[in-house]
DNA sequence: TAATTTTTTGTAATCGTTTACAATACAAAT
DNA sequence: ATTTGTATTGTAAACGATTACAAAAAATTA
């Protein structure tokens, strides 16, 4: 492992020379560059990122917030931020926290410590009021969700209006008694999506009943499922459901199957997301689009502009109701 | 964003003692280490990673290569490749290589550049003589996917033993015509499974036809889908097919169902790896079940000792066949 | 109390870069 | 040939930690 010391000595030159060449900077002669470069081939030279790291404090790492690595709506997002970090010379630092405080703390710690020079946070259980003092000193974007005036710029979609166009749609093709399957409403999306859902029902004059909508405590399809379960056990059986993340809908479209019942027909399900998955399921899903690709690319965008110092401004992107067989007619 | 010296001088000690106090070493008396605890609370100094990297030549960050984040296989892998570094003390650079040569090497010189310690690599298509070479000086580990004779430790399974498996089981249930999904060959595990495969076959004096191995380009739904539509295209259709990824046995599902036939009345399916959708599917899918988060523990905990300059060995963990609907006889 | 040992602290080098500033080399102008 | 100006190069100080080694302080022993 040779050092810029032992290439500048190979080359007979100073190490401010090798830096220059290093970072190709012009003010240095074809004749002395050549030697440096013959010298770096030589002793097989590579410059390392701790030391330069030091020096220009920076790690050229970004923090990547994530809650489970397994939902593949993130992993497009994370797609897009990887893609737009490496153009932008920087790399991605994974982090899952499984919604357990003291893993987020460990990341958080990275950036206090200087090993990632901002964060991409899409936990919706992130520590808010930590992460907004973080905010303070380092440079923090939200993806997806977000917290409304923090200060934090964010990217997302509007959340209320993608749910009611959802839930419009069911009413539109005939269903009057649709049931919302959520997660949690601590978060922010969810309580949009509930929202979206209500001003459907009460723009067509349907009744909110509070045994239609279940909360789930998670997004895996085993919660979907449980869901579901819940409300095909009730007397009056809704005829469409609302889910507010396509791994639930899929989940609950299982436990329609393992009932004998059939989707579209007894039964119309609707999810949100638009995961590769969601096009596999029997029937294939009708769901919301979410441009996951751009807001991945959008966030990293961002928080890159946000470390170089410059200002940035939220964005909502646009999401589009893709109609399947799900809910065909 | 204080510095070690700002603590000191506010400490009224050295640096020596304020670094012996940040590393928990006991040879520094209580009375010190209290003026050096309230300096640091009082300037909320936080140690740069950076310096002490430097200084002690590690970025305690391992590099994991994938060919695609999108594939639910991975992702369980990288739970445990996760939850172990963070045990150990490090941190996970997610490495995403799209099967692109460029993107793969600038992921080597992260590592060749010190910005990360080691490698899991488990991507199949990676260039194995630069992984080798590279594996000279640095540590690396294989894991799913490895080279024979490489000298490189991997973590796996018996691929040939599970692809034998579940192809006796579908012989075992009657079956006699069975089409193998398989992806690119120049993949090892694509070679042992198809083995695997054959071999059962043989055993069972039945004839291989070329007719029913399709090769993949890639592991998406989508090939499995286009798969399964030439073999359908077969005048003498088989009635079992083994896909090598549940992806693919996904896709070709899908497109079971929009030819308007049954499974498994009309053919049966298994598929390989057990990831989390093929248990939503419908029916529910047959699979190889493999031990993705022990695989992922398992790489982990070898590179650190790897990195620790110990000495580790390949291992092969065991699989499972899981019987599903989509083999029910 | 003085000498000796042990414990605690400090000094300064080091890790491997980048870069301000100083110094030198070279070319052009007188 | 000397001066001036410009283009290259070198010197040395950062960046922020850790750690040999030396020095000082405290504890032990005689």
């Amino acid at each position: 492992m040779a050092t810029i010391h032992q290439v500048a000595k190979q080359a007979g030159v100073s190490v401010a020379t090798v830096s220059r060449v290093l970072n190709g900077q012009n003010s240095v002669t074809a004749k002395t560059r050549i030697k440096v470069e013959d010298a770096i081939k030589k002793l097989n030279y590579e410059p390392s990122l701790l030391g330069r790291n030091l020096r220009n404090s920076e790690s050229r790492l970004l923090l990547v917030l994530i809650p489970n690595i397994s939902n593949p709506f993130y992993s497009e997002i994370i797609n897009g931020i990887e893609n737009t970090a490496i153009e932008l010379g920087y790399n991605i630092l994974l982090c899952e926290t499984d919604t357990n405080v003291e893993r987020e703390n460990i990341y958080f710690d990275l950036v206090r410590k200087k090993m990632a020079d901002g964060i991409i946070s899409m936990d919706p259980a992130v520590n808010i009021d930590t992460l907004i003092q973080l905010a303070e000193n380092h440079a923090i974007i939200q993806c997806s969700e977000y917290a409304v005036d923090s200060g934090i710029p964010y990217v997302t979609i509007d959340n209320a209006e993608a749910a009611y166009r959802a839930v419009k749609h069911l009413i539109r093709i005939g269903h009057q008694r649709i049931a919302l399957i959520n997660s949690d409403e601590k978060y922010l999306y969810a309580r949009q999506r509930q929202l979206g859902y209500q001003k459907a029902l009460e723009e067509n004059k349907m009744e909110l009943e509070d045994s239609l909508i279940v909360h789930t405590q998670g997004l895996d399809f085993s919660y979907g499922q449980q869901a579901m379960k819940k409300i095909l056990a009730q007397e009056e059986r809704p005829t469409a459901i609302f889910a507010v993340s396509d791994l639930l809908a899929i989940g609950a479209l299982k436990e329609i199957h393992n009932q004998g019942l059939k989707v579209p027909e007894d039964i119309a399900i609707i999810g949100f997301d638009k995961i590769a998955f969601s096009n596999m399921t029997y029937p294939a899903l009708t769901t919301i689009s979410q441009p996951m690709y751009a807001m991945g690319k959008a966030a990293a965008d961002m928080l890159v502009k946000k470390i170089q110092g410059k200002e940035v401004e939220s964005l909502i992107l646009d999401h589009e109701l893709v109609i399947r067989e799900s809910t065909l007619g």
